[in-house]
DNA sequence: TAGATTGTTAATCGATTAACAATC
DNA sequence: TAGATTGTTAATCGATTAACAATC
């Protein structure tokens, strides 16, 4: 993928925080603060910036408006960002009515399925059948899909929609389909997390008594 | 957390490919075969595996039952692994009808919401009210929760289940909960997958055109 | 045996941190 | 000015890879 994740997860994380202290009535913000407010070290708060080109005033701090343009833009927030959802079982439904999304800026503008009884061309955000999924991306130039099919299904979506002006997915399905440079794939394993942290605690449990 | 998050997804997707290659009737496996099907160097694999203390043949390589079984005690996979949903709006009931669950031995025993309306204590996976939660989760030694409550609920909850025996839980609101060693958080934000994927295309299409 | 593969050690790589000169 | 903070360079750290002796 384009260079490293986690740095462009921390500069979301910098925005978000950004955008709280903005609403706080805060003007400028220290490297330091950032980096108590988002647990990682000043340091790297400012080689992150920098990677950026992103500069503040020595003694000054960054201005937070400044900074939080300047990252909206490098995010892509300036324009409204497109998905469709593929697959509408619960899941799928579920992505539909997220009210996280607005509040961002990412827009569902369709969603599609096999199941002709769930189909509705004129919903708020219609379901149309998935054999309409190539003519309708290409057509509204979508970049991003959500990817909510069951498993045996999702290898076969993807290659599908390579064909089309879609450059990425989020997949849901328990697979871990594989990326590219020219085709974008995050995986989300809800199953695979919830494992983690099961490790994870009886890890701590085993190794840490008492602590 | 428990040491490197890394390792520990690999080792499931170890498991996976020779869980499906067992289904394919065979026996043994070299960490050159894992390495390709998992997308790792054979090395990786190798070192992994030392440093859980898995050892195979020289020569002969690995025997997938000896090793699954391995990884499945390592991972918690020998017991069910009951787990909670907090919040019932749409996404926790996808979660609670989830199929992917069942299949990887995770169950989830109840759910919780603050509507009574919704409440039901007969389902096949009860929902009941959030003030019982202290309680029930203490009851039925519960170590997981699934948090799919609104932003602004989801600190205060965490705060409540530490209270408990509950040892970690899946965050699905777009906040990043900071865990520690006795309380461990994975976070999923969805919105934030998304504006990354987002970014990557953008960078791709930006810095590699035509390749 | 000869050939192939593990298990481990040493080398490499990349990301994070520490330090500090520049400067507001 | 004196003090504080950036931007960047050098040092550190940890994870991955390469290499190879042990050995089946």
């Amino acid at each position: 993928m384009g260079g490293n994740q986690e740095v462009i997860r921390r500069l979301a994380k910098y925005r978000n925080v950004m955008q709280k202290m903005k609403a706080l009535g805060l003007v400028k913000v220290f490297s330091d603060n950032l980096a108590d407010a988002c647990g990682v070290s000043a340091s790297l708060v400012r080689k992150d910036f920098s990677m950026f080109s992103i500069t503040g005033n020595k003694r000054g701090g960054y201005r937070i408006d400044d900074i939080v343009g300047k990252l909206n833009l490098l995010l892509g927030k300036d324009k409204k960002q497109k998905i469709v959802i593929v697959g509408c079982g619960k899941l799928g439904q579920a992505l539909m009515n997220h009210n996280g999304f607005p509040r961002v800026g990412i827009r569902v503008v369709a969603a599609f399925d096999s199941d002709p009884e769930i189909l509705d061309a004129e919903a708020p955000i219609p379901i149309f059948h998935v054999k309409r999924i190539r003519e309708y991306i290409d057509a509204n130039k979508i970049k991003v899909a959500a990817l909510t099919v069951p498993e045996p299904a999702a290898l076969g979506m993807v290659e599908t929609l390579k064909k089309t002006c879609c450059r990425g997915v989020i997949n849901f399905a328990p697979i871990a389909l594989k990326g590219a440079d020219d085709f974008m794939i995050q995986n989300i394993n809800i199953e695979q997390e919830i494992e983690n942290l099961f490790y994870n605690i009886h890890f701590a449990e085993t190794h840490r008594p008492g602590t």
